[in-house]
RNA sequence: GGCUCGAUAGCUCAGUCGGUAGAGCAAAGGACUGAAAAUCCUUGUGUCGGCGGUUCGAUUCCGUCUCGAGCCA
């Protein structure tokens, strides 16, 4: 089993700062985690690496898709399979480095999907039938069809309760039977390096950021994805772009904007916390501004040992 | 200097005809197997400005002090 290095944490803990002095060190490729930072022209709202900060690094499931363009869990987990093994066969070792749980959890675990394609049909009609029919009905049907897995849904949360009985409708299965397929196993031989800091100096640095985002162009960003039918779309759901687009529309003020804008960036960060802690097995570093470079070291050292190069 | 109003949760405020308090926001915690930066669930946070008095009992009534806002000189 050949190994593979992640390192994940919440927006702004300084994980791409730290992948690169890795990939410095050994022989190492870097892999994205990320939901939003395939898209190709959002970058200062992802706060995606530079070309200068990739210090020659060769970065993948960066720029893969046009905002517009969907992606999905599953989507990530068969490229990055792939790029997993391409880097190793060339003797190098891969660094998953980001902050989509989901998206990493299901490579390291290999969550089993299922191999159908999304029917958009089967999904626009249970849309179509929760807004009229509301959510009661649908959460019966689906105590119907797999008690089991509808006591784990609360009847509110239209989205896990729509893809439920989608899944059962386009392929006969319920989440319950794909469960039992599931085995928890990991896949890789894995380093889980898990970045914290105290939580007020994060929420600091991560207003800090979106200032420095204003400051470097977000705003002209965002206007570029202006009134181009991208409304609705996955990539206009990430956060800096979402609240920024009222503004173009002037149904709100800068002000109030980039208050919000803030606000749900720091409940994005802890939403990851809660994922990583909760998910996954992780070795947890602090990375407060006193000893941030010893920590680095530290983590360099164990990397070492990890692979076996000390 | 005089008068009036205010001081209650991190913030904005409500309230208790005297029995130690509650909304919104902020925040904290949690769920999650093909939208996950999405979606959903749960939960408080207090020397009721300080010191005295009346009272069985004061955050509430009275006095006084401190701070803030306004008006008059």
């Amino acid at each position: 089993m050949d190994k593979v290095i992640v390192i994940v944490g919440p927006t702004a803990v300084g994980k791409t700062e730290l992948s690169i002095k890795i990939a410095q060190t050994i022989p190492a490729e870097i892999i994205s985690g990320d939901s939003m930072q395939i898209y190709r022209g959002m970058d200062i709202g992802t706060g995606k690496v530079t070309k200068h900060e990739k210090k020659g690094i060769p970065h993948y499931m960066i720029d893969i898709k046009d905002v517009g363009e969907s992606f999905s869990a599953a989507d990530f987990k068969a490229l990055t399979e792939e790029y997993i093994s391409d880097i190793q066969s060339r003797g190098k070792v891969p660094i998953i480095v980001g902050g989509t749980g989901l998206y990493i959890e299901s490579v390291l675990y290999d969550f089993k999907f299922t191999n159908l394609k999304r029917d958009p049909e089967v999904t626009t009609a249970l849309e179509k039938r929760l807004k009229n029919e509301g959510n009661d009905v649908l959460y019966k049907e689906l105590m119907e069809i797999d008690e089991l897995y509808a006591k784990k849904v609360h009847p509110n949360n239209a989205k896990r309760l729509i893809r439920a009985l989608e899944i059962y409708l386009t392929n006969g299965l319920t989440m319950s039977d794909i469960e039992r397929k599931q085995t928890k196993e990991p896949k890789y031989d894995f380093l889980l390096i898990g970045l914290d800091m105290e939580r007020e100096t994060l929420y600091n640095r991560i207003n800090e950021r979106v200032d420095d985002m204003l400051k470097n162009g977000l705003f002209d960003e965002v206007t570029s994805f202006f009134n181009k039918q991208l409304e609705n779309t996955q990539a206009m759901q990430a956060i800096g772009y979402k609240e920024l687009m009222p503004v173009l529309k002037e149904e709100t003020t800068i002000e109030q904007a980039v208050e919000l804008l803030k606000r749900n960036s720091r409940r994005y960060a802890k939403k990851q916390l809660t994922y990583f802690k909760n998910k996954m097995d992780i070795n947890w570093y602090n990375m407060n501004l006193e000893n941030r470079n010893k920590t680095q070291q530290k983590i360099i050292q164990d990397c070492l040992y990890f692979l076996n190069l000390h």
